[in-house]
DNA sequence: CAGGCAATACCCGAAAAGGTGTATATTTTG
DNA sequence: CAAAATATACACCTTTTCGGGTATTGCCTG
Protein backbone atom coordinates (compact mmCIF):
# COMPACT_ATOMS: atom_id res chain seq x y z
CA UNK A 1 0.00 0.00 0.00
CA UNK A 2 1.16 3.48 -0.69
CA UNK A 3 1.93 5.74 2.00
CA UNK A 4 -0.01 9.24 1.85
CA UNK A 5 2.77 12.15 0.85
CA UNK A 6 2.54 14.79 2.89
CA UNK A 7 4.04 18.49 2.46
CA UNK A 8 4.00 21.02 5.12
CA UNK A 9 3.82 24.92 5.09
CA UNK A 10 4.96 26.60 8.38
CA UNK A 11 6.73 29.51 9.42
CA UNK A 12 7.27 27.68 13.01
CA UNK A 13 10.37 25.91 12.89
CA UNK A 14 9.69 23.45 15.75
CA UNK A 15 6.44 22.85 15.14
CA UNK A 16 7.60 21.60 10.97
CA UNK A 17 10.12 19.65 13.52
CA UNK A 18 7.17 17.66 15.70
CA UNK A 19 5.26 17.33 12.60
CA UNK A 20 7.98 15.69 10.94
CA UNK A 21 9.07 13.40 13.83
CA UNK A 22 5.55 12.50 14.31
CA UNK A 23 4.69 11.40 10.39
CA UNK A 24 7.90 9.85 10.47
CA UNK A 25 6.88 7.81 13.18
CA UNK A 26 3.84 6.87 11.20
CA UNK A 27 3.85 4.11 8.57
CA UNK A 28 0.94 4.97 6.01
CA UNK A 29 2.54 8.59 6.42
CA UNK A 30 5.64 10.09 4.38
CA UNK A 31 6.76 13.48 4.63
CA UNK A 32 8.10 14.77 1.65
CA UNK A 33 8.71 18.75 2.35
CA UNK A 34 8.69 20.84 4.66
CA UNK A 35 8.75 24.41 4.21
CA UNK A 36 8.74 27.90 5.79
CA UNK A 37 6.57 30.17 3.81
CA UNK A 38 4.94 29.92 -0.07
CA UNK A 39 8.06 31.90 -1.32
CA UNK A 40 8.87 28.82 -3.47
CA UNK A 41 5.28 27.14 -3.58
CA UNK A 42 5.26 26.02 -6.76
CA UNK A 43 8.62 24.81 -6.88
CA UNK A 44 8.54 23.25 -3.54
CA UNK A 45 5.21 21.39 -4.22
CA UNK A 46 6.67 20.33 -8.08
CA UNK A 47 9.63 19.03 -6.14
CA UNK A 48 7.98 17.07 -3.11
CA UNK A 49 4.84 16.29 -5.12
CA UNK A 50 2.52 15.74 -2.31
CA UNK A 51 -0.68 14.20 -1.62
CA UNK A 52 -1.96 16.25 1.11
CA UNK A 53 -0.39 19.82 2.23
CA UNK A 54 -0.44 21.03 5.79
CA UNK A 55 -0.84 24.76 5.52
CA UNK A 56 -0.28 27.18 8.59
CA UNK A 57 -2.69 30.07 8.05
CA UNK A 58 -1.08 32.67 9.21
CA UNK A 59 2.67 32.53 7.86
CA UNK A 60 4.75 35.99 6.49
CA UNK A 61 4.82 36.90 2.98
CA UNK A 62 2.08 35.36 1.61
CA UNK A 63 -0.25 33.69 3.61
CA UNK A 64 -1.81 30.22 4.21
CA UNK A 65 -5.05 31.83 2.02
CA UNK A 66 -3.15 32.79 -0.63
CA UNK A 67 -1.17 29.48 -0.83
CA UNK A 68 -4.31 27.72 -0.98
CA UNK A 69 -5.25 30.17 -3.98
CA UNK A 70 -1.78 29.39 -5.66
CA UNK A 71 -2.10 25.51 -4.76
CA UNK A 72 -5.95 25.33 -6.04
CA UNK A 73 -4.77 26.87 -9.43
CA UNK A 74 -1.59 25.06 -10.01
CA UNK A 75 -2.26 21.90 -8.39
CA UNK A 76 -6.03 21.14 -8.19
CA UNK A 77 -5.75 17.80 -7.19
CA UNK A 78 -4.23 18.36 -3.88
CA UNK A 79 -5.96 18.27 -0.52
CA UNK A 80 -5.12 20.85 2.05
CA UNK A 81 -5.49 20.57 5.63
CA UNK A 82 -4.89 23.98 7.62
CA UNK A 83 -3.66 24.52 10.70
CA UNK A 84 -4.42 27.53 13.08
CA UNK A 85 -3.67 28.74 16.27
CA UNK A 86 -6.93 30.74 17.06
CA UNK A 87 -10.47 29.12 16.02
CA UNK A 88 -10.83 32.20 14.07
CA UNK A 89 -14.08 30.92 12.09
CA UNK A 90 -13.58 34.00 9.49
CA UNK A 91 -10.36 32.89 8.46
CA UNK A 92 -10.93 29.48 8.18
CA UNK A 93 -14.43 30.22 6.41
CA UNK A 94 -11.88 32.31 4.29
CA UNK A 95 -9.39 29.35 3.39
CA UNK A 96 -11.92 26.90 2.77
CA UNK A 97 -13.89 29.32 0.49
CA UNK A 98 -10.42 29.30 -1.61
CA UNK A 99 -10.46 25.53 -1.37
CA UNK A 100 -9.03 23.71 1.61
CA UNK A 101 -10.41 20.84 2.17
CA UNK A 102 -10.79 21.16 5.81
CA UNK A 103 -8.74 22.39 8.94
CA UNK A 104 -7.35 21.82 12.52
CA UNK A 105 -5.88 23.26 15.32
CA UNK A 106 -2.56 23.51 16.57
CA UNK A 107 -3.35 22.25 19.96
CA UNK A 108 -5.63 19.65 19.22
CA UNK A 109 -2.83 16.56 19.54
CA UNK A 110 -0.89 14.55 17.21
CA UNK A 111 -3.49 11.65 16.80
CA UNK A 112 -6.15 14.19 15.59
CA UNK A 113 -3.66 15.44 13.55
CA UNK A 114 -2.93 12.51 11.42
CA UNK A 115 -5.97 11.73 11.06
CA UNK A 116 -6.98 15.16 9.60
CA UNK A 117 -4.72 14.22 7.26
CA UNK A 118 -5.93 10.82 6.30
CA UNK A 119 -9.32 11.82 6.41
CA UNK A 120 -8.46 14.82 3.89
CA UNK A 121 -6.65 12.42 1.73
CA UNK A 122 -9.66 10.32 1.51
CA UNK A 123 -11.66 13.28 0.48
CA UNK A 124 -12.89 14.23 3.73
CA UNK A 125 -13.54 17.75 5.45
CA UNK A 126 -12.61 17.77 8.97
CA UNK A 127 -14.07 20.88 10.62
CA UNK A 128 -15.27 22.49 14.03
CA UNK A 129 -19.40 22.69 13.54
CA UNK A 130 -19.78 26.83 13.79
CA UNK A 131 -17.37 26.24 10.40
CA UNK A 132 -19.55 23.98 8.50
CA UNK A 133 -22.86 25.75 9.59
CA UNK A 134 -21.43 29.04 7.99
CA UNK A 135 -20.24 27.13 5.07
CA UNK A 136 -23.81 25.34 5.16
CA UNK A 137 -25.26 28.72 5.11
CA UNK A 138 -23.02 29.64 2.41
CA UNK A 139 -24.24 27.06 0.15
CA UNK A 140 -28.02 27.07 0.77
CA UNK A 141 -28.59 30.60 0.36
CA UNK A 142 -26.24 32.69 -2.38
CA UNK A 143 -26.38 35.22 0.32
CA UNK A 144 -23.09 37.41 1.49
CA UNK A 145 -23.25 36.04 4.93
CA UNK A 146 -25.36 36.07 8.03
CA UNK A 147 -26.97 39.07 8.07
CA UNK A 148 -27.83 40.14 11.55
CA UNK A 149 -29.56 43.15 12.81
CA UNK A 150 -27.68 44.96 15.36
CA UNK A 151 -30.15 47.63 15.06
CA UNK A 152 -28.11 50.59 14.81
CA UNK A 153 -29.41 54.46 14.31
CA UNK A 154 -28.40 56.05 11.18
CA UNK A 155 -26.20 58.32 13.88
CA UNK A 156 -24.71 55.27 15.48
CA UNK A 157 -24.31 53.48 12.04
CA UNK A 158 -22.26 56.88 10.45
CA UNK A 159 -20.13 56.84 14.24
CA UNK A 160 -19.25 53.43 13.56
CA UNK A 161 -18.41 53.97 10.22
CA UNK A 162 -15.92 56.58 10.86
CA UNK A 163 -14.42 54.22 14.10
CA UNK A 164 -13.76 51.20 11.29
CA UNK A 165 -12.07 54.11 9.49
CA UNK A 166 -9.81 54.32 12.20
CA UNK A 167 -10.53 57.81 13.33
CA UNK A 168 -10.60 58.80 17.54
CA UNK A 169 -13.19 59.94 19.57
CA UNK A 170 -12.01 63.38 19.15
CA UNK A 171 -11.86 63.06 14.72
CA UNK A 172 -15.40 61.88 15.01
CA UNK A 173 -16.35 65.14 16.79
CA UNK A 174 -15.14 67.22 14.60
CA UNK A 175 -16.30 65.85 11.39
CA UNK A 176 -19.66 65.25 12.27
CA UNK A 177 -19.99 68.71 14.30
CA UNK A 178 -21.33 67.20 17.74
CA UNK A 179 -19.50 67.37 21.05
CA UNK A 180 -16.74 64.79 22.10
CA UNK A 181 -18.88 63.37 25.00
CA UNK A 182 -21.65 62.87 22.31
CA UNK A 183 -19.70 60.70 20.54
CA UNK A 184 -18.99 58.71 23.85
CA UNK A 185 -22.94 58.69 24.40
CA UNK A 186 -23.10 57.18 20.57
CA UNK A 187 -20.38 54.90 21.44
CA UNK A 188 -21.82 53.82 24.41
CA UNK A 189 -24.87 52.67 23.13
CA UNK A 190 -22.94 51.11 20.00
CA UNK A 191 -21.05 48.81 22.53
CA UNK A 192 -24.73 48.18 24.20
CA UNK A 193 -25.52 46.76 20.85
CA UNK A 194 -22.73 45.08 19.25
CA UNK A 195 -22.36 44.00 22.87
CA UNK A 196 -18.32 44.90 23.17
CA UNK A 197 -16.51 47.22 24.95
CA UNK A 198 -13.65 48.35 23.02
CA UNK A 199 -13.07 50.39 19.55
CA UNK A 200 -10.87 47.10 18.29
CA UNK A 201 -13.77 44.87 18.98
CA UNK A 202 -16.56 47.40 17.97
CA UNK A 203 -14.45 47.49 14.42
CA UNK A 204 -13.80 43.54 14.28
CA UNK A 205 -17.11 42.99 14.87
CA UNK A 206 -18.40 45.37 12.27
CA UNK A 207 -16.05 44.09 9.71
CA UNK A 208 -16.23 40.06 10.52
CA UNK A 209 -20.48 40.56 11.02
CA UNK A 210 -19.92 43.06 7.20
CA UNK A 211 -22.23 45.60 8.81
CA UNK A 212 -21.28 48.07 6.36
CA UNK A 213 -20.15 44.98 3.79
CA UNK A 214 -17.54 44.48 1.39
CA UNK A 215 -13.97 44.73 3.42
CA UNK B 1 -37.51 63.11 -26.14
CA UNK B 2 -38.19 60.64 -23.05
CA UNK B 3 -37.06 61.45 -19.86
CA UNK B 4 -34.56 59.74 -18.30
CA UNK B 5 -36.40 58.05 -15.20
CA UNK B 6 -34.90 58.07 -12.04
CA UNK B 7 -35.43 56.02 -8.54
CA UNK B 8 -33.84 57.06 -5.26
CA UNK B 9 -32.90 55.04 -2.37
CA UNK B 10 -31.57 56.80 0.73
CA UNK B 11 -32.26 56.82 4.41
CA UNK B 12 -31.81 60.15 4.74
CA UNK B 13 -35.39 61.81 4.13
CA UNK B 14 -34.30 65.53 3.61
CA UNK B 15 -31.95 64.25 1.28
CA UNK B 16 -34.56 62.23 -1.15
CA UNK B 17 -36.96 65.30 -0.51
CA UNK B 18 -34.20 68.23 -1.93
CA UNK B 19 -33.13 65.41 -4.78
CA UNK B 20 -36.60 65.05 -5.30
CA UNK B 21 -37.06 68.72 -5.95
CA UNK B 22 -33.55 69.18 -8.27
CA UNK B 23 -34.92 66.24 -10.31
CA UNK B 24 -38.32 68.39 -10.43
CA UNK B 25 -36.55 70.95 -12.25
CA UNK B 26 -34.59 69.34 -14.45
CA UNK B 27 -36.79 68.71 -17.63
CA UNK B 28 -34.72 65.90 -18.77
CA UNK B 29 -35.46 64.21 -15.44
CA UNK B 30 -38.36 62.63 -13.93
CA UNK B 31 -37.95 61.24 -10.48
CA UNK B 32 -40.48 57.61 -10.50
CA UNK B 33 -39.41 56.43 -6.71
CA UNK B 34 -38.11 57.87 -3.71
CA UNK B 35 -37.52 54.86 -0.93
CA UNK B 36 -35.67 55.15 2.17
CA UNK B 37 -34.50 51.15 2.52
CA UNK B 38 -34.18 48.46 -0.01
CA UNK B 39 -36.27 46.17 1.89
CA UNK B 40 -39.02 46.06 -0.76
CA UNK B 41 -36.59 47.07 -3.39
CA UNK B 42 -37.71 44.70 -5.80
CA UNK B 43 -41.08 45.44 -5.52
CA UNK B 44 -40.55 49.18 -5.61
CA UNK B 45 -38.08 48.86 -8.89
CA UNK B 46 -40.82 47.10 -10.38
CA UNK B 47 -43.52 49.63 -9.57
CA UNK B 48 -42.00 52.65 -10.59
CA UNK B 49 -39.31 51.28 -13.51
CA UNK B 50 -36.30 53.64 -13.92
CA UNK B 51 -33.71 53.96 -16.20
CA UNK B 52 -31.37 54.93 -13.38
CA UNK B 53 -30.93 54.34 -9.48
CA UNK B 54 -29.36 56.66 -7.31
CA UNK B 55 -28.24 54.56 -4.10
CA UNK B 56 -26.85 55.59 -0.74
CA UNK B 57 -24.25 53.70 0.02
CA UNK B 58 -24.97 53.69 3.50
CA UNK B 59 -28.20 52.45 4.59
CA UNK B 60 -29.98 50.58 7.65
CA UNK B 61 -30.94 46.59 6.37
CA UNK B 62 -29.96 46.09 3.11
CA UNK B 63 -26.82 47.98 2.62
CA UNK B 64 -26.53 50.10 -0.67
CA UNK B 65 -24.20 47.57 -1.94
CA UNK B 66 -26.35 44.67 -1.27
CA UNK B 67 -29.13 46.97 -3.25
CA UNK B 68 -26.48 46.76 -6.24
CA UNK B 69 -26.46 42.64 -6.31
CA UNK B 70 -30.19 42.67 -6.23
CA UNK B 71 -30.50 45.15 -8.91
CA UNK B 72 -28.12 43.33 -10.96
CA UNK B 73 -29.48 40.44 -10.48
CA UNK B 74 -33.06 41.12 -10.98
CA UNK B 75 -33.12 44.05 -13.52
CA UNK B 76 -29.48 43.79 -15.20
CA UNK B 77 -30.39 47.03 -17.68
CA UNK B 78 -30.74 49.47 -14.82
CA UNK B 79 -27.46 51.74 -14.28
CA UNK B 80 -26.75 52.25 -10.73
CA UNK B 81 -25.15 55.45 -9.38
CA UNK B 82 -23.76 55.27 -5.75
CA UNK B 83 -23.64 57.90 -3.08
CA UNK B 84 -21.36 58.29 -0.53
CA UNK B 85 -21.10 60.74 2.31
CA UNK B 86 -17.11 59.67 2.22
CA UNK B 87 -14.59 59.38 0.44
CA UNK B 88 -14.30 55.69 1.33
CA UNK B 89 -12.39 53.93 -1.71
CA UNK B 90 -12.51 50.18 -0.47
CA UNK B 91 -16.45 50.90 -0.11
CA UNK B 92 -16.66 52.61 -3.33
CA UNK B 93 -14.40 49.80 -5.13
CA UNK B 94 -16.62 47.10 -3.43
CA UNK B 95 -19.95 48.43 -4.94
CA UNK B 96 -18.35 49.22 -8.67
CA UNK B 97 -17.48 45.22 -8.37
CA UNK B 98 -20.94 44.50 -7.51
CA UNK B 99 -22.31 46.85 -10.71
CA UNK B 100 -22.90 50.15 -9.83
CA UNK B 101 -21.74 52.12 -13.05
CA UNK B 102 -20.37 55.12 -10.85
CA UNK B 103 -20.85 57.03 -7.89
CA UNK B 104 -20.88 60.52 -6.29
CA UNK B 105 -19.91 62.26 -3.07
CA UNK B 106 -23.28 64.03 -1.32
CA UNK B 107 -21.28 67.20 -0.90
CA UNK B 108 -20.37 67.09 -4.37
CA UNK B 109 -23.08 69.96 -5.51
CA UNK B 110 -26.72 69.63 -7.57
CA UNK B 111 -25.09 70.21 -10.96
CA UNK B 112 -22.46 67.16 -10.48
CA UNK B 113 -25.27 64.91 -9.05
CA UNK B 114 -27.52 65.80 -12.17
CA UNK B 115 -24.56 65.57 -14.77
CA UNK B 116 -23.40 62.17 -12.87
CA UNK B 117 -27.13 60.67 -13.53
CA UNK B 118 -27.06 61.59 -17.08
CA UNK B 119 -23.49 60.14 -17.24
CA UNK B 120 -24.32 56.72 -15.83
CA UNK B 121 -27.78 57.03 -18.01
CA UNK B 122 -25.59 57.19 -20.92
CA UNK B 123 -23.42 53.98 -20.35
CA UNK B 124 -20.54 56.34 -18.67
CA UNK B 125 -19.15 55.70 -15.42
CA UNK B 126 -18.37 58.76 -12.93
CA UNK B 127 -15.67 58.26 -10.67
CA UNK B 128 -12.72 59.77 -8.76
CA UNK B 129 -9.09 59.25 -9.97
CA UNK B 130 -8.07 56.95 -6.97
CA UNK B 131 -11.03 54.62 -7.74
CA UNK B 132 -10.62 54.35 -11.42
CA UNK B 133 -7.48 53.64 -11.00
CA UNK B 134 -8.05 50.76 -8.42
CA UNK B 135 -10.32 49.15 -10.77
CA UNK B 136 -7.55 50.09 -13.37
CA UNK B 137 -4.98 47.97 -11.47
CA UNK B 138 -7.95 45.45 -11.26
CA UNK B 139 -8.15 44.71 -14.72
CA UNK B 140 -4.46 44.64 -15.48
CA UNK B 141 -3.85 41.73 -13.58
CA UNK B 142 -6.05 39.25 -11.36
CA UNK B 143 -4.28 39.98 -8.01
CA UNK B 144 -6.44 41.12 -5.35
CA UNK B 145 -5.47 44.20 -4.39
CA UNK B 146 -2.03 46.53 -3.56
CA UNK B 147 -0.12 44.11 -1.60
CA UNK B 148 2.13 46.37 0.32
CA UNK B 149 4.81 45.02 2.24
CA UNK B 150 4.88 46.49 5.78
CA UNK B 151 8.15 44.03 6.70
CA UNK B 152 6.27 42.97 9.69
CA UNK B 153 8.25 40.30 11.60
CA UNK B 154 6.33 37.49 12.75
CA UNK B 155 5.87 37.96 16.32
CA UNK B 156 4.71 41.25 15.05
CA UNK B 157 1.79 39.89 12.80
CA UNK B 158 1.24 37.95 15.35
CA UNK B 159 0.14 40.48 17.47
CA UNK B 160 -1.25 42.54 15.10
CA UNK B 161 -3.63 39.37 14.31
CA UNK B 162 -4.89 39.68 17.56
CA UNK B 163 -5.85 43.38 17.46
CA UNK B 164 -7.86 42.93 14.37
CA UNK B 165 -9.98 40.19 16.63
CA UNK B 166 -10.99 43.05 19.14
CA UNK B 167 -7.61 42.13 21.80
CA UNK B 168 -6.64 44.51 24.09
CA UNK B 169 -2.66 44.55 25.37
CA UNK B 170 -3.53 42.94 28.53
CA UNK B 171 -5.40 40.04 26.75
CA UNK B 172 -2.61 40.18 23.48
CA UNK B 173 -0.21 39.62 26.79
CA UNK B 174 -1.94 36.40 28.44
CA UNK B 175 -2.22 34.95 25.27
CA UNK B 176 0.98 35.53 23.90
CA UNK B 177 2.35 34.23 27.26
CA UNK B 178 4.94 37.98 27.63
CA UNK B 179 4.56 40.67 30.01
CA UNK B 180 2.46 43.80 28.50
CA UNK B 181 5.18 45.68 28.15
CA UNK B 182 6.50 43.19 25.47
CA UNK B 183 2.92 44.03 23.81
CA UNK B 184 3.80 47.38 24.04
CA UNK B 185 7.10 47.26 22.58
CA UNK B 186 5.39 45.38 19.48
CA UNK B 187 3.18 47.83 19.48
CA UNK B 188 5.30 50.81 19.06
CA UNK B 189 7.16 49.15 16.33
CA UNK B 190 3.49 48.13 14.46
CA UNK B 191 2.69 51.73 14.30
CA UNK B 192 5.89 53.09 13.03
CA UNK B 193 5.78 50.12 10.62
CA UNK B 194 2.18 50.68 9.38
CA UNK B 195 2.73 54.55 9.63
CA UNK B 196 -0.27 54.86 12.30
CA UNK B 197 -0.93 55.86 15.97
CA UNK B 198 -3.53 54.33 17.12
CA UNK B 199 -4.93 50.39 17.52
CA UNK B 200 -8.20 51.17 15.52
CA UNK B 201 -5.97 53.00 12.60
CA UNK B 202 -3.60 49.80 12.71
CA UNK B 203 -6.87 47.67 12.36
CA UNK B 204 -8.18 50.27 9.58
CA UNK B 205 -4.68 50.05 7.48
CA UNK B 206 -4.58 46.16 8.30
CA UNK B 207 -8.11 45.41 6.80
CA UNK B 208 -7.85 47.55 4.13
CA UNK B 209 -4.16 46.54 2.74
CA UNK B 210 -5.32 43.45 3.64
CA UNK B 211 -2.09 42.32 5.21
CA UNK B 212 -4.13 39.09 6.99
CA UNK B 213 -5.89 39.07 3.31
CA UNK B 214 -9.61 37.99 3.46
CA UNK B 215 -12.17 40.03 5.66
C1' DC C 1 33.55 39.14 15.99
C1' DA C 2 31.10 43.40 15.69
C1' DG C 3 26.88 45.43 14.43
C1' DG C 4 22.09 45.01 13.52
C1' DC C 5 17.70 43.42 14.56
C1' DA C 6 14.06 40.92 16.91
C1' DA C 7 12.10 39.80 21.27
C1' DT C 8 11.93 40.45 25.83
C1' DA C 9 11.01 43.75 29.89
C1' DC C 10 10.59 47.99 32.85
C1' DC C 11 9.64 53.17 33.94
C1' DC C 12 7.37 57.69 33.55
C1' DG C 13 3.97 61.02 32.32
C1' DA C 14 0.39 62.45 29.07
C1' DA C 15 -3.54 61.47 26.35
C1' DA C 16 -7.40 58.78 25.03
C1' DA C 17 -11.01 55.73 25.98
C1' DG C 18 -14.34 53.53 29.09
C1' DG C 19 -18.03 53.34 33.01
C1' DT C 20 -21.67 55.59 35.46
C1' DG C 21 -24.79 59.06 36.24
C1' DT C 22 -27.70 63.03 34.94
C1' DA C 23 -30.28 66.06 31.85
C1' DT C 24 -33.00 68.04 27.91
C1' DA C 25 -35.23 68.42 23.45
C1' DT C 26 -36.97 65.96 19.52
C1' DT C 27 -38.85 62.17 17.10
C1' DT C 28 -40.99 57.89 16.75
C1' DT C 29 -44.22 54.78 18.00
C1' DG C 30 -47.65 52.06 20.35
C1' DC D 1 -51.30 61.26 24.18
C1' DA D 2 -47.86 58.84 26.80
C1' DA D 3 -43.93 55.94 26.54
C1' DA D 4 -39.81 54.79 24.19
C1' DA D 5 -36.05 55.78 21.46
C1' DT D 6 -32.68 59.15 19.65
C1' DA D 7 -29.43 62.86 19.71
C1' DT D 8 -27.38 66.04 22.27
C1' DA D 9 -24.21 67.46 26.34
C1' DC D 10 -21.68 67.67 30.93
C1' DA D 11 -19.21 65.74 35.35
C1' DC D 12 -16.29 62.48 37.84
C1' DC D 13 -13.32 58.88 38.04
C1' DT D 14 -10.78 54.48 36.38
C1' DT D 15 -8.47 51.91 32.99
C1' DT D 16 -6.08 51.62 28.78
C1' DT D 17 -3.24 53.26 25.39
C1' DC D 18 0.56 56.23 23.63
C1' DG D 19 5.23 58.31 23.23
C1' DG D 20 9.35 58.89 25.12
C1' DG D 21 13.30 56.46 27.31
C1' DT D 22 16.60 52.31 28.73
C1' DA D 23 18.37 47.59 28.82
C1' DT D 24 19.33 42.54 28.19
C1' DT D 25 19.34 38.45 25.54
C1' DG D 26 19.97 35.81 21.48
C1' DC D 27 20.34 35.21 16.63
C1' DC D 28 21.93 36.22 12.05
C1' DT D 29 25.09 38.43 8.78
C1' DG D 30 28.83 40.70 6.83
Amino acid sequence: MNKIRVAIFDDNALLRDSISLLIGDTDNLELVGSFPNCKQLKDNITDSNPHVVVMDIDMPGINGIEGVVLIRKFFPDIHILMQTVFDDDDRIFAALKAGASGYILKNAGSAKLLDAIVEVHNGGAPMSPSVAKKVLNQFQSGKPDSEEDFNLSAREREVLGLLVKGKSYKMIADELCISYDTVRAHMKKIYEKLHVSSMTEAVAKAINKNIFGFF
